[in-house]
DNA sequence: GCCAACGTTGGC
DNA sequence: GCCAACGTTGGC
């Protein structure tokens, strides 16, 4: 099994919108080819993955979620309606794939990317390194346990 | 295949 | 709103 962080505007989708769904929810308009390939050949149904929260007043950690079955194509591409609407991608080899995820447990408080910076351990997180901008990235195991360390 | 221009991300 | 970083696009 592996770990990995998911970054969402709260604004556009927060971890409070998967608690309020109370099952499997689409992890929807992600655009970049590396996380494409993240979904497509390394992650897995049954892996974690932190529901981080960017662009906002408190960055951070906000909760845990898991991978519930394999990538399929995200739909969000062929809606013209849809911020996400890519015409370029070919109906029959479509280019941007979708996961769903569940909510494990929502944390009873922001773990803060300040907070994750002064961790010991967490010094070559991929979310704190500087220029960093993959909405999705691997979370090693020991990273995973630290940062569960601090929410008790 | 190179690479400059452009667009996006995301903390601050 | 600023801006550093870096991915994508497209002309050549």
């Amino acid at each position: 099994m592996k770990y990995w962080l998911m970054k969402s505007e709260p604004a556009t989708y927060s971890v409070d919108d998967l608690a309020k769904r109370r099952k499997p929810d689409i992890w929807e308009g992600c655009r970049n080819y590396t996380v494409r390939n993240f979904f497509r050949d390394i992650m897995k149904a049954g892996d974690l993955a932190f529901f981080y929260h960017s662009s906002c007043p408190e960055p951070g950690i906000v909760g845990v979620m898991r991978i519930v079955g394999d990538a399929y194509p995200d739909p969000t591409q062929f809606d013209p309606k849809s911020p996400y609407h890519d015409p370029k991608s070919p109906r029959d080899n479509p280019r941007w794939l979708a996961r769903d995820v569940e909510l494990v447990a929502k944390y009873p408080r922001v773990v803060t990317l300040s907070e994750l910076r002064a961790t010991a351990g967490l010094e070559g997180m991929e979310v704190l390194k500087r220029g960093q901008r993959l909405s999705v990235l691997p979370v090693t195991e020991a990273e995973w346990q630290a940062v569960a360390r601090l929410v008790g």
